[in-house]
DNA sequence: TTTAACTTGTGAATGAATTCACAAGCCATG
DNA sequence: CATGGCTTGTGAATTCATTCACAAGTTAAA
């Protein structure tokens, strides 16, 4: 398969929030040119992202709201359950425990973890904190499919080192900090404090 | 000026980091090619990068370590203080508003904001919660530079509409939804629904 | 002073992503 | 069933980003 721009998947992953919304309020076909309008985006482009994956559309009259949702689930690849494990039960970590999104879409949480003995046992957001040094026999044990880290920059290699060891191939980072990993396991970034700097650079640079 | 592309941006901020970190060791020099391999490009990439804005090097020689680090600064925009406003006290606010990257880097919050009347009043983590209603006219009186959104999405643009009116040129989003604001405005979103979405796909697609 | 080993800065070349532009298909209307 | 108004899907053109490749400058050692 063609390989398939990260852009691309990310608006793929909008018009499906768009669809959602569209389908909630009973509209039964729409454009590109209207999911483009939505997503801050030309048609073309629309229709272009689509084009990678198959033709499902139809002339003249645009796509079902219905059947484009559906077809953009299947390739985001969320029409089955993928499991998660959250590392670091701090404040982040109690946030994204709460966060709705990721049940809505079929991300379940399994349990988070951290080596502060005080929170371990305990509950964050109803999700049960387990000791650090059970997780790599855990995820061999339950086989998550996400690893979450929310521990400091110090630390974060070394669980990203336990967690491939261990088998995980996907790992969502909230530690502002660059990490090494093998080709086949994929690593995405969430770094606040690069995105701070980069509206600092658009309020110092701008005539 | 030339338009500077985001991923520029992002890698400069990046480089940043590791020359403070390189600074810490006492080191006094580094070569495009080592801040390369430290941030998982190539040596080309980081001179170009740097070119837009002068040339800051010695051939043969590398870099100055301090002195990159502060010319970075001064791109970025860090060699200031920027005030920031929380705008929702919920739990992602909270962990914003106890990560110390943001005080290290010249970023300073001067309260929160929700219009929720059992939190109006307390504090999140050191900062005063204030009652939303009180936004608009707070803006104007302390001229904030950004405002972070950790309102639900459903809540956001009416908060947009709302900041940009009295006056804000920046805003850091966290809900998981597209926000409709004037060009002079530079909106980032965080979206981590999306990012998860990512993994999905990642997984889902490989062969 | 000469030479060898490095490293920058930058046009030119390549590669990737976006936009253009239009043939082909669909639907409603008369 | 013919016409007009839309809209898709997609090669071609364009714009944007990255990588190449090398002249020019620096240092250290002989």
């Amino acid at each position: 398969m063609k390989r398939i721009a990260d852009s691309t998947v990310r608006r793929l992953s909008a018009y499906l929030r768009f669809l959602e919304d569209f389908e909630g309020r009973g509209l039964t076909t729409i454009s590109s040119e209207e999911l483009a309008k939505r997503g801050g985006t030309t048609s073309a482009q629309v229709r272009k992202d689509l084009s990678f994956f198959g033709s499902f559309g139809k002339r003249g009259l645009g796509y079902s709201v219905p059947e484009l949702a559906g077809r953009l689930r299947e390739i985001l690849g969320l029409c089955r359950e993928w499991k998660i494990v959250i590392i670091g039960a701090g404040k982040i970590g109690a946030a994204l425990a709460q966060y709705r999104g990721f049940r809505q879409r079929g991300f379940s949480i399994l349990a988070a973890y951290d080596n502060n003995a005080d929170k371990i046992g305990r509950k964050l957001e109803g999700i049960l904190v387990r000791d650090i040094n059970e997780l790599e026999r855990d995820i061999q044990r339950q086989q998550p499919d996400i690893a979450v880290l929310t521990v400091p920059s110090e630390e974060a290699q070394g669980v990203v080192d336990l967690v491939v060891r261990a088998g995980i191939k996907a790992i969502l980072n909230f530690a502002p900090t660059q990490l090494q990993s093998p080709s086949d396991v994929t690593v995405k970034t969430v770094n606040m404090a690069m995105e701070l700097e980069g509206l600092s650079f658009a309020l110092t640079n701008r005539e």
